[in-house]
DNA sequence: TAATATTAGTTTCATTCGTAACTAATTGCA
DNA sequence: TGCAATTAGTTACGAATGAAACTAATATTA
């Protein structure tokens, strides 16, 4: 006999609808430390944020990195750029490939705001166990695991 | 003295990075449910997880728990009523208030839809062990708490 | 009771976002 | 070599989203 218990649905009680609201939540809250004080907008603080660790990578490999589309990587740059925050050249091997980095206005901007957000993680996480956080840290990966091989 | 070991920003690393692209992965797939079969968008099923369950509310009340905001819930209702999903009346006494609820079709259709997306869930924490389990509702429990006041 | 404030929900408008089509450069291979 | 296929990135367009202004109904209060 197989499972046949029909419970409720309650939305408050859903786990991918509590998470997703979470994640909102979080989301504009780190937005704030970015839009408010840099006037970045999170695709961008996302692509800056590859570039602070990774200067010199493509376009390609920002998306890759930041599991944003293309597209949405194209525009951030391409914004950046006309804020004076990223600069561009080509590869000389390949000339569609971009090889980008943080302008010296850019890098300031991500030192800045490196750690705003890593307090803010900080903070979020202390509002738990040490033994919670390593569980919170097996559980996303297992889930995002699990994910990735659904799709 | 302060902590002050400066720890590069790495983006997988980062708790609330992996936390978004983790839920967009699993709203992604839960789309994927109502989105293909039956042609509902992510707020339409909101609503209607709310309406299922408990018939006759305002728009209001739907907005707030469903945490959209009202306008996304006026726009999902009124694209739901008229593809039949959704029936509207106005309470007597306050005649701007709105009484909502499924129709036959649209209860129908939430009835199917319920078990598809408990089953993914169930599928989804079965990759956990109960221990983990039960960590991540408190977990989720209590970040969301520190991030509502926070906010 | 008339004037003002508040509330429920809608419309408008500007921005964001994603998909698909496109351009330009390079690679593969006949 | 030369032509088809692939790759990097951009442009164009339609759908989704959010803020602010708006409408209609009700509540408040002078």
């Amino acid at each position: 006999m197989t499972e046949n218990k029909k419970k409720a649905l309650l939305l408050e009680e859903f786990l991918p609808y509590r998470l997703s609201y979470l994640v909102n939540m979080i989301g504009l809250e780190l937005a704030r430390l970015y839009t408010d004080d840099f006037g970045i907008t999170h695709s961008e603080w996302r692509v800056m944020a590859v570039l602070g660790h990774s200067p010199g990578v493509s376009a390609g490999y920002v998306a890759e990195k930041t599991a944003m589309d293309k597209v949405a990587v194209s525009r951030a740059i391409n914004n950046m750029i006309k804020n004076e925050l990223i600069k561009r050249s080509f590869a000389k091997e390949d000339r569609r490939r971009s090889m980008l980095s943080l302008s010296n206005k850019g890098r300031q901007t991500y030192l800045k705001i490196v750690p705003l957000v890593q307090n803010y993680e900080r903070d979020l996480l202390n509002s738990l166990t040490e033994q919670e956080r390593m569980t919170l840290n097996i559980v996303a990966d297992k889930l995002t695991h699990y994910v990735k091989e659904q799709y």
